[in-house]
DNA sequence: AACACGCCCTGCGCGC
DNA sequence: TGCGCGCAGGGCGTGT
């Protein structure tokens, strides 16, 4: 479900919603997340939540002792509230504080809840799921030259090339096919392969485009929702992504849709070479 | 070493 | 009406 804009709307929500908030209890549901059971996460109660990050599509929750690690996969939510919803199917974890809940939502359980110890991980960036990625694309100090090194590195194609996370995070299905329709790029083309003003539209785009979802606050197909259950517009807005077989917006041509790696792929055969 | 694929799940819409 | 199939924002482990 969620990409880079999606996770960083719910972040800063978070940083507004429980940051300074001593956690009082916590429960789970006893269902396994991506077919690992959640941890046990006694050792949160009586912390406070001290910071939120964000490192690809990952959350991560500082306590005084611990950091939180959050996936939302497919299907994942956070919602802050006073209590639960009547219909609790699907919650997998509740946060309670003194005065409101934190729970996670995630029908499809293709997310993950890990816990980590500052006695053994000082900064959250040093826990091996973060060490091998690549650049945060809205991050001020991601350049051109990063993008460009990252591309003479990479021989698969230009869809796969802007998902992979060891390139550069945050960037999923959707964004993809709209990043490359906006660069003009084919997404079946070899990576190594595109012009230098492919390359340069392709960074200009990355930065746009991601930033342009959060200000539309992120895309709601069927369950992206913020904390506080509210949707996004940037679904709205798309050029290419789920419009297979409709005009193309600026040329008119048919959207086509291909699958690569097992995953749907939306472009225009006309303006994307 | 780098890449492609199956798998982890539930629910929805479609065609028969 | 109902059933089976394919499909859905992600990413890990495995095999080539």
């Amino acid at each position: 479900m969620p990409e880079l804009p999606e996770v960083e709307i719910i972040k800063k929500q978070l940083t507004n919603n429980i940051i300074g908030k001593n956690i009082v209890d916590i429960k789970n549901s006893n269902l396994s997340l991506h077919g690992k059971p959640i941890p046990n996460l006694s050792k949160l109660i009586c912390q406070k939540i001290l910071n939120i990050f964000r490192r690809n599509k990952y959350l991560i929750l500082e306590t005084e002792k611990t950091f939180l690690v959050i996936h939302l996969g497919m299907t994942g939510q956070l919602i802050s509230a006073d209590s639960l919803p009547a219909n609790q199917k699907h919650i997998h974890l509740e946060i309670y504080f003194d005065k409101s809940i934190l729970y996670y939502k995630d029908i499809r359980r293709f997310g993950s809840i890990n816990l980590y110890c500052k006695s053994e991980y000082k900064d959250y960036l040093s826990i091996p799921l973060f060490s091998k990625l690549g650049y945060e694309p809205l991050d001020p100090s991601f350049s051109f030259g990063n993008l460009d090194s990252s591309i003479k590195k990479s021989k698969t194609t230009a869809k796969n090339f802007i998902m992979d996370g060891k390139y550069i995070c945050g960037i999923g299905n959707i964004y993809a096919s709209e990043i490359l329709f906006l660069s003009k790029i084919n997404p079946t083309k070899i990576i190594n392969k595109i012009t230098k003003k492919q390359k340069q539209a392709l960074y200009k785009n990355i930065v746009e485009v991601l930033n342009k979802a959060i200000s539309l606050g992120g895309s709601t197909i069927s369950d992206f929702v913020h904390t506080n259950g509210s949707s996004g517009k940037m679904q709205d807005h798309y050029f290419v992504y789920a419009r297979d077989s409709k005009d193309c917006k600026i040329c008119g041509s048919q959207i086509t849709k291909i699958k690569q790696n097992g995953r749907s792929t939306f472009y225009c055969p006309h303006c994307q070479k």
